[in-house]
DNA sequence: TGTACATCAGTGAACGCGCGTTCACTGATGTAC
DNA sequence: TGTACATCAGTGAACGCGCGTTCACTGATGTAC
């Protein structure tokens, strides 16, 4: 990280994102929940009291972040949707980005999922997961006949690469030289194994 | 909670128990990092100086119950099993009771999961999940053509519930009348999609 | 261009809090004879 | 069965720590005239 000199009393001019790095790093670093906002000031070279021009509060922090994991995350997605024109292939290259953006933005990833914010006292979070549903709706209705199925199919497969996602995060994918490449691996195969069924289902029918 | 009446001064009888039972008490009404050892002293009316008796340290209770997860894991995945002959059912009613787990005994699956434990102080909590694999394996050596895509299977199937049991226990699975029913029912299909897919591969092959 | 002033992003000291851990201790329990 | 004693699960006081938040303040920056 950067340090910019500067001297006593004078203005930081940026330390807004300065703090919200600095969050990112001690997630990075320490898990979850080793963000302090004391630390964050230490390492932004600011005194603690810094932060409340900038942020209502320390949960505030947090929440910011949260939403631009979940802004990152609708980004990435709609490029991975966009990549083809195959309902499958758009399915599969969600659930493999997915699994990419959480190995690539491990911090983000785990503010918004596990740092145990408040949804009611951040509303734009929920928001941000209604985006997301928008966003894969109209992919899996081109598989799946109805809402309800295509909803599941979604859910099915967002949970799948969310719990590859996690594996990886705890090595908990075996022993393996390219643990990520594996699990994108299994995110995109169980993404097709999920097509596969729900077209079956919609044959049989 | 059973409170027993106790004579200050006078021996607990069962304060490791008591102070454990308090800590799953916590941790599911405020979450994976709602834990302190002072408030679980204070459910069990018990100074703060009396678990040292007990346990190493805060988290060596923790640990504790970390280990008593696994074991519970263990016994349940097992029973699920034995309930049927065919592997691909065993497979996924062993998705569906890990789904299950999950939201029946939350506490466990959150200390177990994201209380961040160190493992390499915990070595027991390693040992746990490797016992965890050996007793799925022989079911997906059933499916897959050896052991490496044994083992994914596993893994995919594994992931994908607790993706499925992640996103229940946040509420992400939409507005349904039974959520849990849906987790369920979605870990199952996801099974046995990837059995599926793995005979089909192994077919064409 | 120079000056007066409002704005606003910082400081640093202080507050209260709950936490984990330690220590010497005490009194109940179980055991040996 | 009764007594002497070791054991051991508790107490309560104390320690140091880092945390989040507040407050009155200060000095740099930008703006109006």
């Amino acid at each position: 990280m950067t340090v910019k000199r500067r001297l006593p009393g004078q203005h930081h001019g940026d330390l807004r994102n300065t703090l919200e790095q600095a969050a990112l790093e001690l997630v990075a670093e320490r898990g979850p929940h080793g963000f302090t906002l004391a630390e964050a000031c230490r390492r932004a070279r600011v005194s603690m009291a810094a932060p409340y021009k900038h942020f209502a509060d320390r949960d505030a922090l947090l929440a910011s972040l949260a939403v631009r994991c979940y802004r990152d995350q609708h980004a990435r997605f709609s490029e991975a949707i966009a990549s083809t024109q195959d309902a499958e292939g758009q399915l599969s290259a969600f659930a493999v980005a997915y699994v990419r953006f959480a190995a690539e933005e491990q911090a983000l990833f785990d503010i918004a999922f596990s740092a145990g914010l408040d949804k009611d006292a951040h509303p734009e979070l929920a928001e941000a997961g209604t985006a997301l549903r928008d966003l894969l709706l109209p992919v899996a209705l081109r598989i799946a006949p109805d809402n309800t199925r295509a909803f599941q199919l979604i859910v099915a497969v967002a949970a799948s690469a969310h719990g590859l996602a996690v594996y990886h995060r705890q090595g908990l994918l075996g022993p393996d030289p390219e643990p990520f490449a594996r699990a994108a691996e299994l995110a995109e195969c169980t993404a097709r194994a999920m097509v596969n069924q729900v077209r079956l289902e919609g044959a049989g029918t």
